[in-house]
RNA sequence: GGGCCGCUAGCUCAAUUGGCAGAGCAGCUGACUCUUAAUCAGCCGGUUGAAGGUUCGAGUCCUUCGCGGCUCACCA
């Protein structure tokens, strides 16, 4: 096959086309350009999306099939290609939708060439928009040009791209041959904006802090390491935004958020995936009942903007987001699902014995709080289908919480479960530096002890602390999840435009 | 990490007990000026994920490896 050199003298780097379908379209590339046509020309004119061509035609009057008087411009991927003849239909399909093209060898000038238009090119036409017999509005073309000619066959035009390992490695040919996967990440995009425009109008101010920490903070998980070589120090990234975010409350900004990627070292599952978006929000002078109200507006009006309803289907399960959501105490529920006795149990060594004569794992390394979360999964966590804020965590578990008024034994603290799995996370924030460190100091016991999730202490928060952080209410929510349970997607990979694989090794 | 399942043409899928690797779409050639999963006729297209093994004969059975899915464990 003859090639051109794309530059004079530069060695040039010609990939042998991988089969006979590349190399056809490789072909008819060269015979454009050997006819002074560019494949790839810098730029084109459009004035109307396929969207706005079809507007147009469905405004028409009834009997008349024309739109008077107007000739649009418009661009697209050639997704559909139907040869009569003396007539070719094709369909574009640009990001506002698609729209059919009439051309007719009568009417344009280089009806031939059609032919070097094949599946997957971009295409520009100009012509008038117009109804036909059938009724589907389309544009009477009178000029085509090539946009980009593409060198591969897109997926199948009827089945789309079935494939999930494919569909994940080359999300661009999920892209542009599954509807559904268009939708979920456009839906993924407009909550995530309307989040923001709800927090902003609330008089959240959002920031942004390091993803490169000094060490792990913020929750109990195993980071990734890195290191920077500027200063030659060795760097985690971070698993959590809570405790820079409390700084900036400490510093004076009473609302804040921070939508970002956290990272954990840890396994992958159809929830969980090791860099995720987090939502953190703080607010000064609130508590954690003030932050569940403003969690279940934020979540329902979210639904409602985006999705025009509350109701969702997800898992099997039919479920209403609107508030208010049912509020229930971690001791109430787990005496409704028939879990142990929190108010009986009170000792670690107690509650492990109950646990293990009931059959729940119960590990002796566990603390106390862990077996509380260890019954929490098992009695509670999969009841909660609709959603429930679960009220007055085990203090064991929260060390970055406030004590509960009148009980030691709990802090102010919930999360939000929604068909079974946790999306949300708060507390009234501890500000107590004394207290604080007495917590992280109880959190090393419980590593010597021999439990590997446990938090770190952070002397530089800890000193941030000691200048007075104001009575807060702190939010945390798997943006992931969140977008999971609008989509109705079953898992994490399917919410994220580019899960983590494998590498194909040769 | 464990268990189960999968990997066949560019894509979607077949292939009987171990017995000639097939179809549709896409592509190529031809017919057709209102089709829309266009239709009709003909044609092209394969290292069956990889490497070994058993067998007269392997897509199919065995072993190892790779990648993926589901699930369990861990975690959020």
């Amino acid at each position: 096959m003859h090639v051109r050199a794309a530059c004079d003298g530069g060695p040039f780097l010609w990939r042998e086309p991988v089969d006979e379908l590349m190399a056809q379209r490789v072909a008819k590339a060269e015979e454009m350009r050997d006819s002074g046509v560019d494949p790839y020309p810098l730029r084109t004119i459009r004035t109307h999306t396929a969207a706005e061509v079809t507007a147009l035609v469905e405004a028409l009057p009834e009997g008349e099939n024309e739109v008077a008087g107007v000739e649009v411009d418009a661009a697209g991927r050639v997704v559909a290609k139907r040869d009569m003849g003396k007539a070719t239909f094709i369909d574009l399909q640009d990001g506002s939708g698609r729209i059919q093209v009439l051309l007719r060898q009568n009417a344009i000038e280089n009806y031939e060439s059609l032919r070097l238009i094949d599946l997957g090119d971009f295409v520009g036409v100009h012509g008038a928009p117009i109804r036909t017999r059938t009724g589907q509005p389309t544009i009477q073309s009178t000029e085509w040009t090539m946009l980009t000619k593409a060198l591969h066959a897109p997926p199948e035009k009827f089945h789309g791209l079935a494939d999930p390992e494919i569909r994940q490695r080359r999300r661009y040919l999920d892209l542009m041959a599954n509807d559904e996967t268009r939708r979920v990440f456009t839906v993924r995009s407009q909550v995530v904006a309307a989040i923001r425009r709800f927090l902003d109008a609330r008089g959240f101010l959002e920031v942004e802090t390091p993803i490169l920490q000094e060490s792990e903070s913020g929750a109990a998980a195993k980071p990734f390491y890195t290191h920077f070589n500027a200063i030659d120090e060795q760097r985690v990234l971070r698993i959590s935004l809570e405790l820079h975010l409390k700084r900036l409350v400490i510093g004076g900004f009473e609302r804040v958020y921070e939508i970002g990627r956290n990272f954990r070292n840890e396994g992958m599952s159809f929830k969980h995936n090791p860099e995720f978006t987090m939502l953190e929000t703080y607010e000064a002078y609130t508590d954690y009942i003030g932050v569940a109200a403003m969690t279940e507006e934020l979540v329902s009006s979210v639904a409602r903007e985006v999705l025009g309803t509350t109701e969702i289907e997800f898992r099997g399960h039919h479920i209403d987001l609107a508030a208010p959501w049912r509020r229930v105490t971690f001791i109430d529920a787990m005496r409704e699902y028939g879990g142990p006795d929190l108010e009986v149990f009170t000792t670690t060594d107690e509650l492990r014995q109950e646990l293990r004569r009931r059959g729940v794992d119960a590990p002796a390394t566990a603390g106390y709080g862990k077996l509380c979360d260890e019954a929490m999964s098992h009695y509670i966590e999969p009841n909660l289908i609709q959603p429930t804020f679960l009220l007055d965590y085990p203090i064991e578990l929260s060390p970055l919480a406030k004590r509960k008024p009148g009980n030691d034994r709990l802090v102010e603290r919930f999360e939000c479960f929604v068909a079974g799995f946790e999306c949300g996370n708060a507390y009234t924030e501890l500000n107590d530096p004394i207290e604080q460190r007495k917590r992280f100091e109880h959190q090393m016991l419980l590593k010597e002890a021999g439990d590997e999730e446990v938090e770190m202490v952070d002397e530089d928060f800890l000193f941030a602390l000691e200048h007075g952080m104001p009575p807060t209410g702190g939010f945390g929510m798997g943006i992931d999840r969140l977008i999971m349970l609008l989509t109705g997607q079953d898992s994490i990979r399917d919410v994220i435009l580019f899960p983590p694989m494998k590498s194909l090794k040769e």
